[in-house]
RNA sequence: GGCUGGAUGGCAGAGUGGUUAUGCAGCGGACUGCAACUCCGUGUACGCCGGUUCGAUUCCGACUCCAGCCUCCA
């Protein structure tokens, strides 16, 4: 297996530290708002990626931690009038629930910066104790940058020359303008934990440190995230915990892409974001995560309502391929699964990998129409490498009339005037017939005829 | 300015040193009372200019353009 590694820009044979097992940490939200697209992609991504290393028999341990204290937050909850508890609460439940609806499985562990501050603490004191940090006079306490020899190895990135032309913010407490926070002194009233430096909260950067480690240990497999933590986060990173440890941190990191809108980067400060749910009040979950898929996991994707509809259908011909046949275990050629198998082993390329599916696709409609007998077993095995990904967990007749509920006519109103249409036709009178039909499309039904009889599905 | 990626047919989007990606849309045919679904067939796509090579969309270099990071952001 072939993963990309960030930090030497190339593929690489993927071998884990220890055998058949795989410990990963991906960086996850900072509880304040809403999840958006761009969140949702790196749910999606790092969940088909945990699905698939399981699928291929590896015990996986997915952490990916939920940042509950932070700038941001206290700012928000100060503006809503709410407690940070009230506010960082609800919006974890509203990321779970946004997820759910995504068909993302919860991680293995959802550690929690704020119960986590004596790990932090400890950490902290280790960096001080090894002159990695010092304590400022203004309380806070600061990682010398400097004195960590391999800072910039993720980034390729100097430290020398981002000193000249960097707008790096000259703060005149810090020895180095270079130098981050590891321990922010408390203002007064702010939300704080008492210290040996005094009252105060960590710091971003140090809690995924302090948290990894204390979750797998001191060095781990995998490392992921979105394409923006890159620098500083993730380059923080490992200057605390191999300076801390004085081990490797990581071996391979993964960056997803980012999620654009109008040819920008979808983010909360340019204020370009949609978020989660309200795309899902419009698309069905699975059409979001289809077109998440669609594309490489590293790959910029563009994010435009079109987008949303063309994905849509391309599921339709999934489950329009899946309706009518009983999904059955048995022999099927291996074809497929191996394309599909040689195509996520390869850096795990989900758009390689559909391909594959959408061959398997027509032979299952070419063995619909010969009733060769194997389309059971094929759907089977198309349902089987879909949920691989996620996908194709829904019954062919949910997803093709989802939102019939919506509809001024009921489904039993419906079926009746599919069985005057069929009377029609017995009786030749087809203008009739055709009235049926196209007074049921003026509503965005769409009868299909087959010989087993009239099925609908809703067009939109 | 520094560092990273990218530029593929009408759209989306993989990939490859010489041979069909795939999906949607289009076109021709089959099925159908007509459609829908489906099947069969169908496209001299690889930013620009050089170089390497018997041969480059694929490797190398220059150029143009796009995006990301360098400040909180997934």
């Amino acid at each position: 297996m072939q993963i990309y590694n960030t930090l030497t820009r190339r593929k690489e044979a993927f071998v884990p530290l220890e055998a058949g097992k795989i410990r990963m940490y991906v960086c996850g939200i900072t509880v304040y708002d809403y999840c958006h697209i761009g969140h949702a992609r790196v749910m999606v991504a790092f969940d088909v990626i945990t699905r698939y290393l399981r699928s291929r028999g590896y015990d996986v341990n997915y952490v990916r931690n939920i940042t509950d204290i932070d700038d941001k937050i206290l700012r928000r909850a100060e503006e809503n009038g709410e407690s940070i508890d009230s506010l960082t609460g609800r919006m974890i439940d509203a990321m779970h629930e946004d997820e759910d609806r995504l068909g993302v499985l919860r991680p293995d562990h959802e550690p929690r910066a704020t119960a986590h501050v004596d790990e932090i603490k400890a950490m902290i004191q280790r960096l001080i104790d090894k002159g990695f940090a010092y304590r400022a006079d203004n309380g806070d306490v600061y990682y010398r940058v400097r004195r960590f020899e391999g800072y910039g190895k993720l980034n390729n990135r100097d430290p020398d020359e981002m000193r000249a032309g960097a707008r790096v913010e000259v703060d005149e407490h810090k020895e180095d303008p270079l130098d981050f926070v590891l321990w922010k002194a408390a203002k007064s009233g702010e939300a704080s934990w008492p210290s040996p430096w005094g009252e105060g909260r960590p710091g971003w950067h140090i809690e995924c440190s302090a948290m990894s480690t204390r979750c797998l240990g001191d060095t781990f497999d995998i490392h992921g995230g979105g394409p923006d933590l890159t620098f500083p986060h993730h380059e923080n990173e490992i200057a605390q915990s191999e300076a801390a440890t004085g081990k490797r941190y990581v071996n391979t990191w993964m960056h997803a892409g980012a999620v654009r809108v109008d040819q920008q980067k979808m983010s909360k400060s340019l204020g370009n974001f949609f978020t989660i749910r309200e795309v899902l009040e419009v698309h069905d979950p699975e059409v979001v995560r289809y077109l998440l898929l669609a594309s490489h996991y590293r790959s910029p994707i563009n994010y435009a309502p079109d987008a949303l509809d063309d994905a849509r259908k391309s599921l339709e011909r999934f489950y329009n391929a899946l309706e009518g046949v009983n999904p059955e275990p048995g022999e099927v050629s291996s074809r497929f699964d191996e394309r599909f198998v040689a195509a996520m082993d390869d850096d795990f390329n989900t758009p390689e990998a559909l391909a594959t599916l959408f061959e398997l696709v027509r032979e299952l409609n070419r063995a619909k129409k010969e009733a060769s007998g194997q389309a059971p077993m094929l759907a089977f095995e198309l349902k089987r490498l879909g949920a691989i990904l996620g996908l194709l967990s829904q019954s062919p007749q949910a997803f093709l009339k989802a939102g019939a509920q919506a509809l001024p006519i009921s489904e039993a109103e419906i079926e009746a005037r599919i069985l005057a249409r069929a009377d029609a036709k017995r009786a030749r009178d087809f203008s009739e017939a055709d009235r049926i039909r196209d007074e049921l499309a003026a509503l965005g039904i769409v009868l299909k005829d087959s010989r087993e009889g009239t099925t609908w599905v809703l067009d939109r």
